[in-house]
DNA sequence: ACCCAGGGTAACT
DNA sequence: AGTTACCATGGG
């Protein structure tokens, strides 16, 4: 069936393809992609209506909860912008949000992306999902931790992740033996749940915040990229401003899109 | 040839 | 507690 669903101000290829999700591509005007082992193909209507073609009726609040579509970005955008470097950040790119994604993908996907960048991440990730994920008839699935066990750095080579494929073994050998647990994470605070996070090796705090932030929708986690701290260095020497309180992560994505397309 | 990319680790002060 | 070289790979 298809689905149809209003939203304003929603910028869909930048929400896609702005870094935060992987798996997106842009086929003859459609926005194709498999999320949560769902596939979707999803067309931009141009009128402020967005439709999820093909889809089980019984996932349809699976789409609006991964779009975030019961957060109201206008309240949260005109509370951003009592900070003159927000609201100015929230005005060029104000159809952006925040994803939310399965915890494992954003894990190996964003253990991936250190110091790498998103076409190569891109690469790798389609690579990792031929590998080992299940093959449909619509693409591969991202794969689960169970196809991923007992795998070894060699056996990832020809992902050609480099040093990160050892990172990945790491994770999947302690998600396995559940010395850490995602599901256990959903229910923790972002500081107890990033140092969770942290006990898997190539884990560190940006890591881990944009794990919370884009998997658990931990919105007071705030990952700090390159971009972020010149974002930092240059407009807030003193500090984040209070109006983003609480949701800093939400606020991280506006700023991140804003540094880049500044080159600040 | 050099620098950078949605960083983290380990080995230094 | 705060720096720094190094880590694979590919693009500019």
């Amino acid at each position: 069936m298809d689905y149809t669903f209003t939203c304003e101000r929603f910028d869909i290829r930048r929400t896609l393809f702005c870094g935060q999700a992987f798996r997106w591509k842009e086929l003859d005007g459609r926005f194709c992609g498999i999320a949560g082992g769902r596939y979707a193909e999803i067309s931009d209507n141009g009128d402020s209506t967005y439709t999820v073609h093909g889809i089980e009726k019984s996932d349809i609040s699976y789409w609006q909860s991964y779009f975030d579509l019961d957060t109201d970005y206008d309240a949260l955008i005109k509370q951003f912008s009592e900070d003159e470097h927000m609201r100015l950040a929230c005005k060029e790119n104000p159809g952006i949000r925040v994803l939310r994604q399965e915890p494992f993908e954003t894990l190996i996907s964003f253990i991936i992306s250190q110091n790498n960048n998103i076409k190569r991440i891109t690469g790798i990730i389609d690579r990792l999902c031929e590998s080992f994920g299940e093959k449909t008839d619509r693409g591969y699935m991202f794969p689960t931790l169970e196809k991923l066990v007992g795998v070894t750095a060699e056996d990832l080579a020809p992902l050609r992740a480099g040093f990160r494929a050892r990172y990945i073994v790491d994770a999947v050998e302690k998600l396995h033996s559940t010395e850490v647990s995602l599901d256990g994470i959903k229910a923790m605070d972002t500081t107890a749940a990033r140092e969770e996070l942290k006990k898997i090796k190539g884990v560190g705090d940006k890591v881990a915040d944009c794990v919370l932030l884009f998997g658990y929708h931990k919105t007071d986690a705030f990952p700090r990229d390159v971009w972020i701290k010149r974002i930092e260095q240059k407009l807030y020497p003193d500090g984040l401003p209070e109006c983003i309180k609480g949701n800093e992560g939400i606020a991280q994505q506006f700023l991140f899109d804003y540094a880049r397309t500044h080159e600040i």
